[in-house]
RNA sequence: GGUCCCGUCGUCCAGCGGUCAGGACGGCCGAUUGUCGAUCGGCAAACACGGGUUCGAUUCCCGUCGGGACCGCCA
C-alpha cells in the first residue's frame, strides 16, 4: 500500500481552498508550476487542471518534507498533506515591515498549506518551454510537445469548452427529439466533392474504401427509414490543402429532419448555437437577435456587396458593383472598360450572369493610407491573380488623382462612380475588373485585409462581435469554364426552388436552390440544403448535369433507389464544431481548438504521421509504392 | 500546382559583410525563514542543412528541409 493515493486520497484541487477552509487538514496533487527556496523556507506553486495554491515546506514542522522540497523543480508531480492556514500579516525582511502575504492574484490566495508530508509521483526533465499562458514559443514547439502545451491553463479552458458544447449539443438536440445515431466512416468511394482519404482493402485486392467526407448519404437514409430526427458528434476526413480554417479531419454537429422546410431547420439550430452562447460564454445573443432569429442574405446580395459567401460583417468597406455603370458609359473613357462594355454590347457577355464584371471599393480618407501602402495593396492582389490595382485618389471637386485613370475617364463617368461608392474628397477608391470569379475573390481578399489593417474589426469580448448570418438561395449550378458546361454547385441532390425546376433544362444559370450556410464573422460555421425527395426532379437535375442514367446508378444507385421507396421531405445541415469552438474561444487558428492538429502540411509533429510503412505490409495489401514525379 | 513570409543558445528576441555572436526568461552551482514570474553571486548554452558570391558569410544569392499565410482546391 502506497501511502498518498492509496491511504491518502485527494481532498481538494488546487483551484478550490478559500479563507474558509483554514485549519483543515487536506491533501493535494499536482504539478510545481514555480518553487521559491528561501533555505529556511521554501514555497511550492502547486498547480492542477483547477488552479494554483501555494504549498510551504517549513524545517521546523516537516524535515523531511522540507528536505525533499529542495529538490524539487518545475513539473515534477507531487502530492502533499498538509493544513490549511491563512497568509496573514507576516514581516517582510526586504521592507522591515510587518505586510500582508495575502496575493490577490491568486484564487486562493488567502491561503497556504503548511506541509506535514509529501511524496514526489514523479521527477520531470525541463520543459522545452515554460508552461504559462503567456509563452511565447512558436506553434511548431507547441505541437511538437502537446501534451504539454496542453497543460497551460489557456488550453485547458478551450477543450473544457468543447467538452461543455458537445454536452450542450446532445442535450438540446436529445431533447427536441433528435437520435444521436452513428454512421460508417469506411465507406464507398463516390467521385465528386472533396478528395477522399482512400483506405486500401486488404480482403479484397486492388479495392478501396473511403474514409467519410461527411455522412451525407447515410443521414438521407436515416430519413428514408423513418427515424424523423437524427444527429451526431462525429469526424469527418477530407484529403484537401490545410488552412488556417480547415484539418484534415474535423467534427461536425451533423443533422437530418423530416417533414421540415428551410425555416424548421433554420429555427432549431438557432435553438441551438443560442444554447451554446448563453451556456459557453453566458452571451444572451438575443439582445443583437431579438426573437431569437439569425439575418438572412442571399447568396446574389452577398456576393455582390462582399465578393464572397461568407461576409465579415462586423465592418463595412463593401464592394460597389460598377459592371452596369460602365456598359451604361460605354466604358466611361478608360480603354480597359471598354472592353469590357463592348462585351456586353456585342452579346458575348449576359447582363444576368456576366462572366466579367467591374467592381470598387472605398478606402476612406481617415485611413491615411500612403502611397507605398497603396503599392503594397497591389502586390498582395497580385498573389491572387489580380493583373494590377487601378486606384484613384477623390480630390475636392470631385477629380481623380494620383491614378493613371484620371488622364482618359469622362467627366460624367468619374461623377457617376463617385456617386455609386459614396466616395468623398480625400478617399481612395479600389478597382479591380475582368473575370468574375477572380474580381470577387481579389475584392472579398482585399476588404478582409483592409478591414484588419485599419483596425475596424472589433476584438473578441468587445460588444458587437458576434455577426451571425444565413447566406440563403445560392444557385444549383455553376459554370465550368475550362470544360463549358454546368456542374452542381454542391452535391446533386439538393432542392431547387419549385419556380425554378421549369429552367433546369432551358437556362441552368437562374435555378436556385434550397441550400445556406450559417456564417459568423466571416466564417461559414454550418451548412446544408433541403434535400431533393421527388424521383422525378432528381431526373431532371441529373439531365440538367449531363449525368446519364448509368452514371447515375453506379454513383448513387442506393441513394436514388431509396428514394423510389417513399422518401420523406427531409433536409438538415452540419455545423463545424471547430470553428465554432474556434470563434467561441477567441482562438486565432483552427489548431488552437484541436487537441491534436496536424500542420498545414498535413503532418502530425508530435507522432511524425504520415510514415512509411513496411514492405511485407504493402504486400499484404497488394499495394505498391511508386516513387518520384 | 502557384504566390508570399519565416528559420540565431532549451524558449523568446537583438544582429543587418570582419562581433570573444548580445539580452531576457529558463537551466546548473552556491547564498538566503515570507516569497509568489522571489532576490543576490557565479557558470554553461545557438547562427537548420548543402552549394555559390566574396580576401572574409550568421549576415548577400540559389537549393533542400521544416513552419506559417493565401490562391487554386475544399463547405
Amino acid at each position: 500500500m502506497a501511502r498518498f493515493i492509496d491511504e491518502l486520497k485527494r481532498t481538494h484541487s488546487c483551484g478550490a481552498l478559500r479563507a474558509a477552509h483554514i485549519g483543515e487538514e487536506v491533501v493535494l496533487f499536482g504539478w510545481v508550476q514555480y518553487y521559491r527556496d528561501f533555505g529556511g523556507l521554501r514555497f511550492i506553486d502547486l498547480r492542477d487542471r483547477d488552479g494554483i495554491t501555494q504549498v510551504v515546506f517549513s524545517p521546523e514542522v516537516a524535515p523531511e518534507a522540507h528536505e525533499l522540497a529542495n529538490q524539487m523543480r518545475t513539473e515534477w508531480v507531487v502530492g502533499v498533506r498538509g493544513t490549511v492556514r491563512d497568509r496573514g500579516m507576516q514581516h517582510s525582511k526586504k521592507s522591515g515591515q510587518m505586510v500582508s502575504a495575502h496575493n490577490a492574484n491568486l484564487a486562493t490566495g488567502e491561503i497556504e498549506v503548511l506541509v506535514r508530508e509529501c511524496v514526489v509521483f514523479n521527477r520531470a526533465e525541463t520543459p522545452p518551454f515554460e508552461i504559462e499562458d503567456e509563452t511565447e514559443t512558436n506553434e511548431e514547439k507547441r505541437l511538437q510537445y502537446r501534451y504539454l502545451d496542453l497543460r497551460r491553463p489557456k488550453m485547458f479552458k478551450i477543450f473544457k469548452t468543447r467538452s461543455q458544447m458537445s454536452q450542450i449539443t446532445r442535450r438540446v438536440l436529445s431533447s427536441n427529439g433528435f437520435l444521436e445515431l452513428e454512421t460508417p466512416v469506411l465507406v464507398k468511394y463516390t467521385p465528386g466533392g472533396a478528395r477522399n482519404f482512400l483506405v486500401p482493402s486488404r480482403l479484397h485486392h486492388g479495392k478501396f474504401y473511403a474514409l467519410a467526407e461527411s455522412p451525407q448519404l447515410f443521414k438521407q437514409l436515416y430519413m428514408v427509414a423513418g427515424f424523423e430526427r437524427y444527429f451526431q458528434i462525429t469526424r469527418c476526413f477530407r484529403d484537401e490543402d490545410l488552412r488556417i480554417d480547415r484539418q484534415p479531419e474535423f467534427t461536425q454537429i451533423d443533422v437530418e429532419m423530416s417533414f421540415v422546410n428551410q425555416d424548421d431547420i433554420f429555427a432549431m439550430m438557432e435553438k441551438l448555437v443560442f444554447a451554446l452562447w448563453k451556456e459557453c460564454l453566458g452571451t444572451d445573443l438575443t439582445e443583437r437577435y431579438p426573437g431569437g432569429v439569425f439575418p438572412r442574405m442571399t447568396f446574389a446580395e452577398s456576393m455582390r456587396r462582399f465578393g464572397n459567401d461568407k461576409p465579415d460583417l462586423r465592418f463595412g468597406l463593401e464592394h460597389t458593383d460598377l459592371t452596369e455603370l460602365v456598359i451604361e458609359h460605354d466604358g466611361g473613357g478608360l480603354p480597359m472598360l471598354k472592353d469590357i462594355a463592348d462585351g456586353f454590347a456585342n452579346g458575348t457577355d449576359r447582363r444576368d450572369h456576366p462572366r466579367r464584371i467591374v467592381k470598387a471599393l472605398v478606402i476612406p480618407a481617415t485611413a491615411q493610407l500612403s502611397r507605398a501602402e497603396a503599392d503594397k495593396l497591389e502586390d498582395y492582389v497580385k498573389g491572387m491573380g489580380a493583373k494590377g490595382l487601378a486606384r484613384a485618389k477623390v480630390a475636392e471637386d470631385g477629380a481623380w488623382t494620383q491614378s493613371p485613370l484620371a488622364r482618359t475617364v469622362t467627366p460624367a463617368f468619374r461623377e457617376a462612380v463617385n456617386a455609386a461608392t459614396g466616395a468623398k474628397p480625400g478617399d481612395m477608391l479600389i478597382f479591380q475588373f475582368g473575370g468574375a470569379s477572380m474580381v470577387h475573390t481579389v475584392m472579398a481578399n482585399l476588404r478582409l485585409h483592409l478591414g484588419r489593417k485599419l483596425k475596424l474589426i472589433p476584438e473578441f469580448g468587445t460588444a458587437g462581435d458576434w455577426r451571425f448570418l444565413w447566406v440563403v438561395d445560392p444557385p444549383l449550378f455553376e459554370y465550368d469554364e475550362k470544360d463549358d458546361r454546368w456542374v452542381a454547385a454542391h452535391h446533386a441532390f439538393t432542392r431547387p426552388h419549385d419556380e425554378c425546376v421549369e429552367f433546369l433544362e432551358t437556362d441552368p444559370a437562374k435555378v436556385l436552390c434550397y441550400r445556406y450556410d450559417l456564417v459568423l464573422n466571416g466564417f461559414e460555421v454550418g451548412g446544408g440544403s433541403v434535400r431533393l425527395h421527388d424521383p422525378e426532379v432528381q431526373a431532371k437535375v441529373f439531365r440538367a448535369l449531363g449525368i446519364s442514367d448509368d452514371e447515375a446508378k453506379a454513383k448513387f444507385g442506393f441513394l436514388l433507389e431509396a428514394l423510389r421507396f417513399g422518401a420523406p421531405p427531409h433536409g438538415g445541415i452540419a455545423l463545424g464544431m471547430d470553428r465554432l469552438a474556434m470563434l467561441l474561444s477567441g482562438a486565432e487558428s483552427i489548431r488552437d481548438v484541436v487537441a491534436w492538429p496536424k500542420t498545414q502540411k498535413g503532418t502530425d509533429l508530435m507522432t511524425d504521421a504520415p510514415n512509411f510503412v513496411a514492405p511485407e505490409q504493402l504486400a499484404d495489401l497488394r499495394v505498391r509504392v511508386v516513387t518520384g514525379d
